[in-house]
This record gives C-alpha cells, sequence and structure tokens, in this order.
DNA sequence: CGTTTGAGTGTACGTTCGTACACTGAAAAC
DNA sequence: GTTTTCAGTGTACGAACGTACACTCAAACG
C-alpha cells in the first residue's frame, strides 16, 4: 500500500467528480450542492475547496471530461469509414452505443447545455459548435463535393448534430429498450431524408 | 376599487406564476426555493401553499401556459398560408417572432425539458410529440402526397421538430442580432435541404 | 346582521447551506 | 532527522430552506 501525496489527490478528486456526476443525474448543477458532493464522497466539505473553487468549476472540469468521451466516439466513426451507403448505420449505430456506454456524461451535456451555471452552458456550446465544424470538414472530405459552397456544408453540419444530438434526448428519456429502437431507426431515416435532400442540393454561389 | 375575493386570488396567483419565471429564468425549477417566489411576490412564505402545492404543481402549471403560446403560434402559421414556395420564410418568421414576444416561456421550455423535475419533463416531452403528431397532418394537408407512409410523414415531422427547437434555442442563447439573423437564415436554409429531401423521397410501402 | 370562509400573516422549528478558522498528521523536502 | 507542505478534519457561524401551527380580518353567505 504506497500511494503518494499526490496519486491519493488524484482519487478524491476522482471520487468527487464522480459523485457529482451521479448526484446531478436527477437534478442539475445549478441545484446540486457542495455539500452533498462532500458526504457523498465522504469527506467533509471544506475539503472540497481543495479540489475545487466552486460548483461551477467542478461542472466545467466534467465538461472536459465528456467532450472527451465525445471526441473518442468521433474518431470511432472515422476509423469505421465503410462503404459509403452504409455510413449512416454504421456512424448512428456508434453514437447509439457511446450514449448507453457514457450515459451519465451524455445526460450531463444535454441537461447542462440548457439549464447549467452560465459558463457551463458556453463551454457545452463552444464544444459543440467546434463538432459542426469537424464535422463539416469530414463531409467535404467524405464526399469530396465542389459545387457546395463553406456556408451551406456548415449548415448542413449543423442540421446533422441537431439531429444526431436529437436522438441522443430521446435515447436518454427512453427507458424502454422496444421504444429505443423504433426512435433510433426513425433517426435512421431521418438522416437518409438529409442525405437525400443534399444529394439534390445545389448551393447558390 | 371593488375588487371581488376571487379576483384578488387570481392576482396572486398570476403574480406567483410570473415570479417563477422571472426568477428561474438563469437558474433552473429545481434551484428554485417557494421562499424566493414568495419573497418576489411581496407575501409571506406559507401563502405560496394557497395556490400551489409544490415547486413542481406550479411548473407543471408554467408548463400548460407556455404551451397556450405555442399553440397560439401554430395557429398563426396555420392562418398565413400563402404561396406554397415561401411557407418556409413566414413559418420561420412567425416562429422567431413568437420567441421574442413570449422568450420567458420559451426558455422555460427548453431549459426545464432538460432538467425540469420528472413529471415536468415528462408534461413537456408529450405536448412535443402532440406538437409533432399536428404538424405531420398539417404536412399532409399540405402536400397532399400519397407516396408517403404516415411512419415516414411522422419521422420528417419529428425532424422538421427538432430543427425549429433547435432554432428557437440557438436564438435564445444569441443576445446579437447580427449573429441571430445568420442563424435564422441558416434554419431557412436547413428547412430548405429537408423539403429537398422530402420531395424526393419515396417511403418504403 | 351574525356566521362562515379562506387568503394572507407571524412565529417558530429543525435542517441544510456556504464558508471562515484553527487544527492534525503523514508525505515530501531539506 | 528536522522542517515544511498541504489534503483532510472539526467546530462554529449566520443565512436560507420547507413547513407546522395558530392568527387575523374582510369578503361571501344564510
Amino acid at each position: 500500500m504506497t500511494e503518494t501525496r499526490g496519486e491519493r489527490k488524484e482519487r478524491t478528486r476522482r471520487a468527487i467528480l464522480d459523485a457529482a456526476l451521479r448526484l446531478c443525474e436527477d437534478s442539475s448543477l445549478v441545484a446540486l450542492s457542495l455539500r452533498q458532493v462532500a458526504k457523498e464522497v465522504g469527506v467533509v466539505p471544506t475539503a472540497f475547496y481543495r479540489h475545487f473553487d466552486s460548483i461551477e468549476a467542478l461542472g466545467l472540469e466534467l465538461v472536459d471530461e465528456s467532450f472527451v468521451s465525445l471526441r473518442a466516439m468521433l474518431l470511432d466513426v472515422r476509423r469505421s469509414d465503410p462503404a459509403f451507403d452504409d455510413i449512416i448505420d454504421s456512424s448512428i449505430g456508434i453514437l447509439v452505443e457511446h450514449v448507453h456506454q457514457q450515459r451519465a456524461h451524455f445526460q450531463f451535456i444535454v441537461r447542462e447545455r440548457a439549464a447549467g451555471p452560465l459558463r457551463v452552458r458556453e463551454a457545452i456550446n463552444t464544444a459543440i459548435e467546434q463538432f459542426e465544424k469537424e464535422l463539416a470538414t469530414d463531409l467535404v472530405r467524405l464526399t469530396g463535393t465542389t459545387t457546395w459552397s463553406p456556408q451551406d456544408l456548415q449548415i448542413l453540419s449543423g442540421l446533422i448534430v441537431t439531429a444526431m444530438v436529437g436522438l441522443a434526448e430521446a435515447i436518454l428519456r427512453t427507458p424502454d429498450p422496444g421504444a429505443e429502437r423504433a426512435i433510433v431507426e426513425g433517426a435512421r431515416v431521418q438522416l437518409r431524408m438529409v442525405v437525400v435532400g443534399a444529394l439534390n442540393w445545389r448551393s447558390k454561389l
């Protein structure tokens, strides 16, 4: 049992982050108290300050952490890169899988994006915008289209991200696996509709 | 100064609803205390119970109220019903106008849908589903399409609603009018892309 | 006109909150 | 081996919380 000082601190820090993520699962960061977190971790309230200045600061950390998950997902999507016409199915499959595996993180992002402390909301929306931009470049790489204006690509990317965030939200609020399957199937169709629209689109240049 | 007993009660009730809507504008229902509301109204805390059993019950009332606004918007959209090809522009224009006029209501719905008390979240999502169904019947009336399966219509409707909710969210978080104009323009393009996709869609029957 | 009703008051309670302050004790630094 | 550092402790505080209970007093009622 040799544990360095830094290791022990890191362990407590992790415990605080995990406890916070768990505790705000059925409310929100703005309704989460420092004392609840401390009690859940099994530590005295004032010890919280050794790790974070405030609940909001803790929230920003959770945002970063959550988007590391998301970035891992995007890597999975890019890595798959299979035949052209079932890229929709595989991408949605990967998203669904990640939502289940990182359920707490996704729920956190979706909830705090709308209801969190100002800084947290801003951080989340900035990250999502970044996502949209990355997807836009992926789209041009994927389709090699030259008839699309950069603006339209960005707009299409936004539409897709919105639909996928909507899918994640729907999954998170649907406990029944059967109903979830229907929702996922619907999202697949939605994406195909969007793709049909995109294929028949001509940007005004 | 003749004010019946019921009128006075209704006035206080309204004051409570308005105060709650105002107070949770930068947090959430789950972080709103009965005492804050009472203080804002200028009434003693226990008086709250004369009107609502709990903050959650008050929230359900606010949901109903907000969706009355939304329904009025849908009526506006249906009433316009102009030439076929700028129905997108007019609908989005109406949405944008309503978001500004009923800013607090829209903000409330968007926030509490993700972060409110369970019952409130359920009420909001049920209402939005209802919305999707109504839009689906409007779509069939509008296009007279017979080559679409009911499921695909519902799915398309869901996509449009998701995009419009996304637009409302984006407007609500964008203070700068110039940036807002760009966002609205993007939403118009998104909707047109979706329509292009829909026009080229054939349901599998 | 006397009685009832009920919106709003006022006090009082136990709990939880954030945070200030002085502390301990083992790992880290010297 | 002595000193320093610092994650975590323990106590203590004023403020805010939900809610119980007894109340007032004007409108509504019979």
